[in-house]
DNA sequence: TAGATTGTTAATCGATTAACAATC
DNA sequence: TAGATTGTTAATCGATTAACAATC
């Protein structure tokens, strides 16, 4: 079998690989609604302005087998990438802060074709409390920690004001969670057997600031 | 003059170091509320977790000078990392889709100490249009190019819906628009001049799902 | 002084890019 | 067949890490 050691070996993979790969996908299952059978990387490349080598070094760690000259079939490359990204393993998550970031992530359909499920949101505003926001219900703070683990919930989502960060942290620790998605501008402390992916706009920013710096710099020449 | 070469090659800055100063910057920006004068690159990265060679190195590139074992004085360093990262440079911005991302990002006050000023949002829903946001007055969408080109302003925040982002990408960019940061979950095509970035929650949560993952192997071991 | 920390150069590591044989 | 594309190995490039002299 081929491709072998690179599939024994995934915590191998380039973090920059799997924040393509969801690009790619999206690409793809474009052209699959178009009623596209076949994909080169180059035709990928191409659409994304990224280089091909790059494109088939990054659907090359998936694992999925293509054909010279006539290039990936359509639906088994998405499968591939979908298989590593495991998309397929449902994930439930709680949302704490049901503030406009919040509401804003509970509306996004798209979550859900990534197997990532918001069951529960909690505030501590008694306006918000027991509302729906795209069906999902606003429970108090209150109940976090029996929800969580009540329902085994592995994933908390974070999207409460610095100050509370790390209060709600702990609590969310406490009652089990694994994984937090930190959409706070503050760094969280999570015992080393958690997981924290920390959603961070002030970086974002200052790349920005600097893309726009070298691109003035670029035109006064 | 020290650091001369690595002040003249500002193109050469990794993103990630671009992507941790705001991190110290948060950091040490706390510290001087708490009246703390100097800090050494060992004390920034164990509170941060990081090592403190990558510190070291990172800050290296703002052209800041510290003194061996006392380390830097912490109102220096912060003036060093934020003209590096251009903070000081007056940035007027508008947004485009008053939804829920959107009124998110309007009331974030952070953006305002990195230079960045949202003057104005535009919608195409009469419920939005008019209104204020953070003080900040919601337009009809058909105001749109008038006002960036009269105004002048050079960045485009944009948070619609995938389906509108290339016609309303196409508006500003023929309207003068010279940076474009992108919330809507699909790619943009702007002329070479124009720079993107692109804020993609779907290769976010990839990477938390592989995360995760690894860390349920490791917990089966 | 002694020792911690900076500044700077060198080594390592890993991601990207290139090269090329295999093949449809 | 010819040529485009995959699969795979090698080379390059750049970021991270290490080493060590300078110095407060």
């Amino acid at each position: 079998m081929k491709n072998q050691v690179v599939l024994d070996n995934r915590r191998d993979v380039p973090e920059a690989t799997i924040r393509r790969l969801p690009v790619y996908r999206h690409y793809l299952k474009q052209l699959e609604s178009e009623g596209v059978v076949c994909v080169s990387c180059t035709q990928i490349a191409n659409w994304l302005s990224f280089s091909p080598i790059q494109v088939r070094k990054d659907i090359e760690f998936t694992g999925v087998e293509g054909k010279p000259k006539i290039g990936y079939e359509l639906k088994d490359l998405i499968a591939h990438i979908e298989n590593f990204l495991c998309f397929h393993t449902k994930n439930e998550a709680v949302l704490i802060g049901a503030g406009h970031l919040g509401y804003a992530l509970l509306g996004y359909h798209g979550f859900k074709e990534f197997g990532l499920e918001i069951v529960a949101a909690f505030d501590n505003s008694q306006d918000k409390i027991d509302k729906f926001i795209n069906f999902k219900k606003v429970f108090s703070i209150d109940k976090l920690e029996e929800m969580v683990s009540r329902m085994k919930i592995q994933i908390g989502i974070l999207t409460v004001p610095a100050s509370c960060a790390q209060a709600l942290t702990d609590r969310m620790v406490a009652a089990g969670i694994k994984a937090i998605w930190n959409f706070a501008p503050v760094k969280i402390n999570v015992p080393k057997d958690v997981v924290v992916q920390h959603e961070n706009l002030a970086s974002s920013l200052a790349v920005l600031s600097k893309k726009i710096d070298e691109q003035i710099k670029r035109d006064l020449k």
